[in-house]
DNA sequence: CTAAAACATTGTCCTATGTCAACGTTTTAC
DNA sequence: GTAAAACGTTGACATAGGACAATGTTTTAG
């Protein structure tokens, strides 16, 4: 149950089976189904979640009704709604599991306590943050000035597999493009 | 000259004045003219940057010649080509002074030797990655299916001396219009 | 102070991509 | 297992906004 945790932090840092234990021990399974929300909009986020299995998506829903998407996690990584988790403000997004999950979860208040107690876990926190910044980054700059065409070959270099998990109107909605658009490139490569 | 500095952290966490000017002894002061530039792309950024006066911008160029610029940080900022600097590896961007500006320098090692020792100044970098964090996914899920008409009054209402205090060319290029179209929305409000 | 360069504004034109609709296929719910 | 709903694909059409150019203004460099 724990080792894809367990191999997302030695890979990151170096740390005792003690202290991978006591990290352990503040995060409990939860199973989901398909299309099930783990935080509502409007709703203040209380939890981190690690994907052990299935995928969590983060999403908003304009005034028309459409949605669009804003992050994926896979199978071992961290997500969450993040801005409301650091400052506890009502999320303007929804996150939920687009497929049946086992995730990880860890309250707010667990993390930061091991944040602020233990060091390797406040550089793991830390590394988060800046590999989220980057990806953030990377993706408002990556897509900076891009076509449509360029959007789609941008995501099939940099997540590979993104087109193949996630469905044409999710995808769509995360490239920003209409599925329309994306199913017509997609004809043509 | 370095009461900008002080204000910053005193704001944001409390620090005993030995380990403020512990802080401080680490920054120097730099005088820049207009249009200098700081980092090069394909340099890899060795220093973090305090704005007391002036301002400090972070663009690219891409082959046709054409700047995208991505982010910017005033008087009381603190800016950087933050994926170079967390990762050495050469910066896919420019950072210069687009106006005469006095900033306050710091080394990465200096910085990350601060972020070892000091818990506060983790802290302080730890709320950084989280702002800056949450900025970058403001501004791109804010941005998210936005026509330019709603960029700029996005723009308005989340920088308000934005549109005053950069010019025509970098306002559009930072909000993925052309300057013709902002030139145009501003004539109407 | 002056010449040159960069920039802002505005008009005309054109294209990428969104919208809508039709149709077939897949998924869902009972 | 079956009906209904959601989704994917493709065509026809409409349009926001980009490209380019002309003109006037501001900034820069010496």
């Amino acid at each position: 149950m724990y080792e894809g945790l367990k191999k997302y932090i030695t890979s990151r840092t170096v740390i005792s089976e003690k202290e991978m234990d006591l990290i352990c021990s503040f995060f409990t399974p939860l199973k989901t189904k398909r299309n099930e929300i783990l935080v509502r909009y409007e709703e203040i986020c209380q939890q981190y979640y690690f994907v052990n299995k299935g995928c969590i998506r983060l999403f908003t829903i304009n005034k028309e009704g459409t949605e669009t998407s804003r992050f994926f996690a896979f199978e071992g990584g961290f997500g969450t709604a993040l801005p409301s988790f650091i400052d506890q403000q009502p999320a303007f997004e929804y996150l939920q599991t687009i497929e049946k999950s086992e995730l990880l979860v860890i309250s707010r208040t667990d993390f930061y306590h091991l944040v602020a107690t233990l060091p390797e876990f406040a550089l793991l926190y830390r590394e988060i943050l800046e590999l989220g910044f980057i990806t953030a980054q990377k993706r408002i700059y990556g897509f900076q000035g891009f076509d449509a065409l360029e959007k789609v070959k941008w995501i099939i270099t940099n997540q590979p597999h993104f087109l193949l998990r996630v469905s044409n109107k999710m995808a769509a909605s995360y490239l920003g493009i209409s599925p329309s658009t994306l199913s017509r490139i997609k004809s043509k490569l």
